[in-house]
Parts: structure tokens; sequence; C-alpha cells
DNA sequence: CAGAGCGGTGTTAGCGGTAACATTAGAGCA
DNA sequence: TGCTCTAATGTTACCGCTAACACCGCTCTG
């Protein structure tokens, strides 16, 4: 018996006869038999392993999202080797891109939260598939052929947000933003501005934060004392969130009575705020598993789309109709 | 110039001429060459890259360890490739496992939640270099050669709490647990029960949760409505402890006044929660740069020891000493 | 009944590196 | 000057697998 008909009954070839078949794979079970993988890899140029390059992993989302895809990834037989990358390094993205195309990855994932990532990973496609997980400021037009972007809709995500407050009544509605290089927090944002636009009101206090419960907590002691007070703020995360509420509290602002906050993610624990947030929900394991769907088009030579994955609105008690 | 000098370039041989490294280094510039790793595996039997299996990513702790293992694996020149697989499997755990060794990984790392991961990760290892992050009940004497085990002492984070709570002049500690299964909420319940014993008081009220911010909420609920009312209360972790804040606040009942609240796991927002919270913090990510550094001796053939690392507390505004 | 066609199996030649050994040229020494 | 010795480079033989082709014996067809 050839290595041959034994490779061809590992890789379950058709024309093997059955009971040749029975006999090798008895065989490999008693020798434990194992095949290698860098031999299969270096003949077939295939190593049924994706490189995902996750941008800030130390954040809620992107280790989310790498869960999914790590599980979509396996559940579609393949493997995932990660490399996290501080947010605004170029160089460490282009690095770990270029480190996973040696390894001779078949596709690549990346999770950006910033344009500086985002035109990193644009740099280094075109060689391999590659699917971006990112909002980046201008879709499909500039990505290189083989590049597909994908991200959950910061845009709607917002507009479901601040769309909720002002039917229940709010004119002014405050925001207080994430980090300024990120690109979520730049649509979302954004997002804010252009619904009170086209609802034909003022723009509302806008506030700055990093997306950390202490600058949430700054920003509400700072909200607290406007005058007059917005009757609603829209949050740029449910961290945040949780500092905002407790800024309100210690001030002796009442949530939603004398203002409503809504937040972003729906994090753990904030249902269990004081009072109970309302956010926006994000799946990002769903996102993940786009991700993948659409990657694993790419490798199989199929043509796939980038896509924005809708979120939605989870109400709770922050939010109540302005007094 | 034969491929062989090429390859003593790449590695740094030291028997080159430096005028001939430099030449075949602009070469290897100019053409835009790169080494093949499958060749190079199949050659050599190395692949600088690490498996890490890691239970339940979904967690903070997991996915934090996971980072810090990540981040230490690059620095070290290795990378990574994950699994995550569930809680309860110990099927899942075996396939990956395997899995990797057949990718010829240079060594594993298994993060650890339950008994049954435990005990599928001690039957795969031997065969390579393996670290188990886990808080097993029974430590060394069980685990095979080649196996180090590692983890942040949840025996000393739950006592670092429990005797805060004491020193503070609380007499009557509660107590609300994670999921029965899972070896960190046995270990510190385990502790809270001697701490107590030792201290020659009673064992305060016991309550299930399931590390959720509802199971916390309802087991405050519970722990609202008991006669007498103990004067504090350890919960199994952050997230829960929320949910208990917001019970107790709903029943009227004041923490710290009335009861002192204490956490685990210093999870973000848990600063920002009313009142901020006393918690236990653990450094995942120098849990996970520990666990790399044993596994790296493993590899290179040095020895190395199971360690625990020591958690500490946060004392913040949910703790004080009772009226 | 010869030849074509085909399913099942064996043979051969790489994939792109590295280890081990072979070779060469120049330095050092008697 | 001839010899040994050594440092720098070249040659060869794998690592373990799969693609492509060769082969064999059978059935089917004209």
């Amino acid at each position: 018996m050839s290595h041959q008909t034994v490779s061809r009954v590992i890789n379950g070839h058709p024309s093997v006869l059955p009971a040749t078949r029975q006999r090798v794979q008895s065989a490999i079970e008693q020798l434990g038999y194992r095949r290698n993988y860098a031999a299969r890899a270096l003949a077939t140029s295939r190593t049924d392993v994706l490189g995902v390059v996750v941008v800030s992993t130390n954040l809620y989302g992107p280790s989310r999202t790498l869960l999914g895809i790590e599980q979509a990834a396996r559940e579609a037989g393949y493997w995932v080797s990660v490399a996290s990358v501080d947010a605004d390094s170029g160089t460490q993205t282009e690095t770990a891109i270029s480190h996973f195309m040696d390894q001779g990855v078949d596709g690549v994932a990346v999770v950006a939260q910033t344009a500086v990532a985002v035109r990193a990973a644009a740099r280094m496609s075109g060689s391999r598939p590659m699917v971006l997980v990112a909002s980046a400021p201008v879709r499909s037009s500039q990505a290189a052929a083989g590049l597909v972007e994908i991200d959950i809709d910061q845009w709607l995500g917002a507009e479901l947000a601040v769309q909720h407050l002002l039917e229940l009544g709010h004119r002014s509605v405050a925001h207080i933003t994430g980090p300024a290089k990120d690109l979520h927090s730049q649509a979302r944002t954004n997002s804010w501005r252009r619904v009170l636009a086209e609802a034909g009101l003022p723009e509302g206090p806008l506030l700055a934060g990093d997306w950390s419960g202490e600058s949430g907590y700054q920003a509400g002691r700072e909200l607290a004392q406007l005058e007059p007070l917005p009757t609603a703020v829209f949050v740029g995360n449910d961290t945040m969130a949780q500092g905002v509420l407790r800024a309100l509290w210690e001030a002796g602002v009442s949530v939603p009575g004398d203002i409503s906050v809504v937040g972003f993610d729906d994090s753990p624990g904030v249902d269990q705020a004081i009072p109970p947030l309302t956010t926006v929900r994000q799946d990002h394991v769903a996102l993940g598993a786009a991700c993948l769907e659409r990657l694993i088009a790419l490798i199989e030579g199929r043509p796939a789309e980038g896509f924005l994955l809708s979120p939605n609105l989870v109400v709770r008690a922050s939010t109540l109709r302005p007094a």
C-alpha cells in the first residue's frame, strides 16, 4: 500500500475502494498516525489558517468580534492565528499582516478602529484575500480589489439612539464623544449631529471623552453644571455612561427624571446600572461570523461584498419623556 | 551563490563573510524574497507558533489573559494560534489541543476555568510543553511532567476581600457565588468560608449566582430581605456586584451605610458604580506574560515551576465600618 | 474479440528550506 | 616551497506530503 493511497484516504478522495479505505483507516488508528501539516502546507501552499489582526483588543467590542471570528472559523474548518496591535501604530499593523502573509495564511481579517490602522491594512491588501472590519470614512471606492469592508452600522446605531430621544420629545440632546481618532466615535458623533440637524434642532452641548469610565464621570460633572441643563444625553459608549450616571447622581440630577441617558454597546453589567441603561446593542459575535463568511468566499474565489450589520436599541430605564 | 549561503545569512550564522552577507541582504531586499515558513517547519520541526486554548473567552478575565499571552509571545518572537472552547466541554478542549499538536506548535497554553477542562488538558499533556492557567483544586502533585500550572491566587484574593471587611469590624459577611463548576468561584467561596472560620465567626448567608449581572440582582433582592440583614457581602465577581448594588438600592438598603459590598475582578466601569465598588484587582495581562515566560522556559528545556500571582484589594466607596 | 474507456492503485517529482558533509582557497608553519 | 589547518562556500540528501502521470485489469462497445 502506497503513501499516496493513504493521502487519498485522508483527503477523502473518491476513487478508493471502500475495503481499502477501511484497511487504511484502521492502520492509521492503530499506528496513531497524524499527518504533518507543514509538509502538507509546503506541497499545497494552503494552510487552513487565517490571520486575524485586532487593533486594541483591550476593548469589549474588538475582543468579542475576535471571539466571533474564531468560532466561525473553527466551524468552517479553519484555524486562527491572532495578533493584537496598538491602535495608533500603523507599523505594527503592517508588520503583523506581513508576517501572516509569510506564514502562508489563506486569508487575513483586520479588526480596526482607527484610520491609521485602516490605511495600513489597505496598503497591505491585494496579495491575499482580506476582510477589514472597520467603519472607514470612505468605503468601497478606496478599497483595493479583494478587500472587503464590513462593520456594524455605527451611523444607524447613533441614529436609533438619538431618534429614540427625539421621539420621547427631547429637544436638546447633548453628546459625549469617544477618542477623536476612533472611527466608531467619529461615526457616532457625526450621526448625532446629522439627526439633530435633520430634525431642525440646534446641536446640543458636545463633551469629549476617551471611552473610559473616568472620562465619562468628568464629562458628567461638566454636563450637570450646564445652564440650561439639556434634557437628554447620548453617550459614546456604556463605560463612559456609567461614569455619567454616577456624576449626575452625585450632583443630585435625577436620571431619567431630569435627564435621559443613552449609551452604546450594551456592555455586560449596564443592565444593572442605576438606573438600568438604555443603550444600543451590537452583536459583535455575529459581526465576526459575517466577517468570516466573506473571507471564506474570497478564499474560494467567490465574490464578496462589504456590508453593514444593523445594531438595535435596547430601551431600559434611563430614558423617559422630558418633564 | 548557493541557497545555503542565503539560509545562513537569514539565520545569522557566524561563518559568512561580511561582504557576502551584504550582497545577499541587498539581493533579498531587491527581489522581495520571503522565506517559506512551511518549508522551514518541515525541515526543522520548529514552527515558532504557540497554541492557546481559552475556555469561555466571553468572560472578561480569560480574554484579558489571552491578550497578555499574545503580547508576550510576540515580544518573544512567537506567534499565537487560538481556539476558544466551551467551559463544559472536555472534548472540545482535547480536540483543540490535539490539533495544535498536529500543527506542530512549539508549546501549548490552556486557560481553563473548570475541572473538566483542566482534566482534559492534563490528559493531553506530556508530548509537548504545556502551561495550564487554572486554579485546580490539587496542584503540582497530579501534574504530568512538563506541565506547569499557574494562576492568580484566588484564595488570597478572597482572603483580602473578607479580611478587609473583618478589619472594618464586620461580623456577618454574606457571600454570593459564581457558577458551581467554576474553579475560581469554588476557590473564592472556600476562602471566604475559611477566613470566617479562622476568625471564629459564624458562616454568613450563602447565595448562588452565575457571574451574570441579572443573577447578582436576584441574589441582591434575596439578600435585602434577610433577617437580620448581614452588614457586609462578598460578591463573587463585579458584574454580579453591580446587580447587587441595584437590588439593594431598589430595596432602600444603603451601601455602604447599611451594608458593605466587595466585588472581584475590578472590571471596567465598576469604579463608576454607585457607589464606586471596592474590589479585588487581578492583573490578567501580567498573568498571561508569566504564563508565557514559563512556556518558553519549558520549550528551551529549562525547568519551570508553577506559581500563583498575588491580586490586590482596591478600596473604594462601597465598604465602611458597620454602624 | 480487439480496442477504448475507466476506476483503482503505484510511481515519480517536486514544494522550499536546513543539516551534514564536501570542497575550495588562503593563512600559518616547518 | 610544500604541507596542514581553517574559514567560507557549495553539494547533497532529506523533512512528509500531494499533483500529475503511469500503469493495470476490468467492463463495455463495435
